[in-house]
Formats: C-alpha cells, structure tokens, sequence
DNA sequence: TTGGTATACCTATCAGACAGGTATAGACGA
DNA sequence: TCGTCTATACCTGTCTGATAGGTATACCAA
C-alpha cells in the first residue's frame, strides 16, 4: 500500500535496521532514550503494529529495553542472549553438552590466568570465599550449585574483560541442570573432596598472582569434572 | 480483559515461554513444523497481534524460521545471533574489539588444535586453498578479507564442534571490518608477507596433524596481529 | 519552596479486515 | 494408471482504529 517494499525484505526487517541505524548514527550509548513507537512509525510510513515487532525483534535480542508507559531505551549488555540459543541448540540436539564443555574449558582457562594477572583483592576475596561456600555447604546441593556458578563468574569478572564474563554467564542455564547432575554421579567421598580442592587450589592461585598455576588448576578441575559427564553418556 | 496477568509478565513474554515449551515439550528438532498464529492464539486466549509479536522475537534469536504463507519451523542453529550482539555490544562502547580480540585468540589456538586432531582429507586441502588464495590476491584487499574470513571458519569446522563454529562465525562482522583496517596499517612487504606465512604455517601444521605447531602457529599469528591492532588504537 | 495532582504522552493489547504467498486435493489430459 | 495443472483452503504480512493503563511533568495550591 503505503512504501515500497525493497528487494524481498519485510517491513519488520527494515523497520529493525532503521532502529539499529538510529541507534548507531546518533552514537547512543546504554541507557540512551530511543524515540517513540509513532515517531518511527511515521518516519517511515508503516503502522504502528510493524515497528512494535521491530522493538520486540530487538528487546528479544537485548538491545534495547521496553517497559509500559515510557520510551524504549539502549539495552546494557547481557548475556542471557547467547544463553538461550545454547539452550535452545542443546534442547532441539544441535550441539551436545559435551561440545558446550570443550569451549567452556577452552574459555574459562584463560579466565583463569587473566583472573592471576588483574585480580584486585576484593576479587581474590570474593573468589576465596565462594570456594569456601562451596565446601562448607557441600550437603546442600543446590546452594552449592549456585557457589559453582558464581564462583567460574567471578573468576571471569577478574578477568577483567567483559566480553569473557558475557559468554561465561550464557552457560549459566546449563550448569543448573549439568553440576547436580554430575555432582550425583560423584558416589565416592573422595571423589567429591576432589572437587572441591579443585576449586580452592584455583581459588589460592588467583590469590597468589600466578597465572601459570590458574590455569594448570583450572585445566586439572575440568578434566575431573568433563571426565565424569563424558563416562555417564551426557 | 481476558486471561489473567502473571506477576509482572507480559502477555508476549508468556507466548515466547509457550512456544519454547512447546518445542521442548514435543522434542522438535530443527526443520520441525510449528502449529499456526491462529492455534496459540486461541490455546492462549489472547489476540494474534501477541503471537506475532512473540514469533517475531524467537525468530530474531533464530530459534524459529518464520516465512510469508508457510506457518513457522524450528530453526537452525546460526552464529548471526550471537554475531548481532557482538556488533551491537562494540558500537555502543560495551565492549571494546581488543577484549573481542582477546576471546577470538582464545578460541581459535583451540580450533586449530583442534583441527589439527581431528580434520578430514577434505578439511586440509580447503585450508590449504585458502591460504593460498590469501596470499595470492593479497593486493586485492576484498578478496583477501573474504579469504582470511574463510579461512578462520574452516579452521573452526573442521575442529568438529559445531559450538566452536557458530562462535567463530558470529566474529565474521568485526572482522569484516577490522582485517582490511589492520592490513592498511601494515605499510612495508615484509609485514605484510609475515601474515601471509603464519596463515600457511598454519595450514601446514593441521595437514601434519600436528596440534602443538598448530597452536603455535595460530598463537604467532595472533601475537603478530593483535600487537599491530593495539598499537593503532583499536 | 514544597508537595501533590491533572494531564499529555506512551506502551500493551484487542478486534476485524484485506492482500498476497503456499501447499494440496482433485480435475483433467496422456 | 500416472503425471500435470489449477482452484482453493489455509496461512502469514500489514493496516486501521480503539481502549486500557503506566509514567513523567507542568502547574497549582499551601
């Protein structure tokens, strides 16, 4: 009716470049107002209901942020994107947890040399403790699952690099289901202990600025615990 | 009106967690057929201006293909997700391409590692080509960045992890840009030459199967050419 | 100056309508 | 009997217009 439509592409479609190029001609940084739905409604001659799409398309993608009642605005980073596809790659057999392990380890050694290098000491605190909490709690399965997670992500907030801690926060959703699990398959007392060592020598290498030693500890605790996914057919 | 609010989530969001379960729940696979609008319109009592909405946010994580005429499919999985966040990320000042850098290093001394393993016949003849065809048509900067682009993606194939792949990919855009940007800051032959070997080095080594010289030679590779990013201010 | 309220603006959702793409059952010819 | 073509039912893409309800701000009163 109103606009031609370009080469094949939807109204919705081009309505999401014309907010993404907004966003980056202007130079808006996180927490910037976008305009209002009518405005680019207006701007480019289509109803309100295509730019609605257009938002929700990039408030699915994280960003930009809606709410009721007031304007969209540039969305803080969040991991929970690449999160959601893992799971939904694992959920529809696309990629298998054990292929998730390989980049998390992958990842997560260098987190944990970059963690020995930049660490401040609330850092070392703070990932000191969580090692701590873990073993104190060790009867508690799910408060330790939560220990472990926050403990790979403060080493990966040490790291000192953004991006590392993004993608290591994706795995959250995984980790849920895959420590308890494996943490189950852990029958044996010493094989727990193991575990929990694992986390305290990489805990003492951070604190201690040795990168060599993180990452050595890091790769030592992954083949422990892949090892035992692998055996049990995950 | 009809259908109760909740706590806090919108109607839209409730369609998105619908549809995944949905998926879930049937064990869909990729290429799966989705009911129509119109059913989860009805199962959920709300209007088809909120199942589009919600359809159209699964599709702009590509969890879903959605297509005029033929009712919806579950997707493939596609690193373009991942990718738009990156670019979204960097353009707002988020996250910088020297931390993307740093992950892109990271990763890929495991894919030729990797790839070193794990390649087939076919694997290291197309690498092979392709630093050839870099090095050939080094003075035509498109072609060698398609190349170079290549390149890196067929290293992270042929590692066998089909995770590695899609991340690697989702670095396609950045690079897009920043290859031809670090070339040019590459002034003199031998700088240029000094690239053009470590992708052969490379190559050589995972037709060897030869992981350890792989990673050095992707290591090296990195070293050369993150030093010259960082230098210029990236 | 302070505090509260009316109001303008904005998003969330609905209902109904129409245009145009896809797929398939059934008609038709070989 | 089998292949090919077409009419049709179903589906998505988009529009219009309307209502409910959340937010923020200008303005008035104390």
């Amino acid at each position: 009716m109103s606009g031609l439509a370009i080469a094949g592409t939807s109204l919705v479609d081009q309505a999401v470049r014309r907010v993404r190029d907004h966003i980056r001609t202007n130079s808006l940084r996180a927490g910037d107002w976008l305009p209002g739905e009518s405005k680019f409604a207006a701007e480019l001659g289509v109803s309100r209901a295509v730019i609605r799409e257009a938002f929700g398309a990039l408030a699915a993608l994280r960003q930009i942020d809606v709410a009721n009642g007031r304007r969209a605005k540039v969305a803080a980073i969040d991991g929970t994107v690449m999160g959601t596809s893992l799971d939904h790659a694992v959920a529809t057999a696309q990629i298998s947890v054990a292929e998730v392990w390989d980049v998390r380890r992958t990842l997560e050694l260098r987190t944990a040399e970059l963690a020995a290098r930049h660490r401040s000491d609330g850092d070392a605190r703070l990932i000191a403790h969580l090692a701590m909490s873990m073993a104190n709690e060790r009867d508690d399965l799910a408060a330790m699952t939560q220990h472990d997670i926050a403990f790979h992500q403060a080493i990966a907030q040490s790291s000192g690099n953004a991006l590392f801690l993004q993608i290591v926060r994706s795995f959250e959703e995984l980790m849920r289901i895959a420590v308890p699990a494996a943490w189950q398959t852990r029958t044996t007392v010493d094989q727990r202990e193991t575990i929990l060592h694992h986390h305290q020598a990489i805990a003492h290498a951070i604190g201690d600025r040795d990168p060599i030693a993180a990452t050595e500890a890091m790769s030592a605790h992954f083949d422990a615990s892949i090892g035992n996914l692998m055996r049990h057919g995950f």
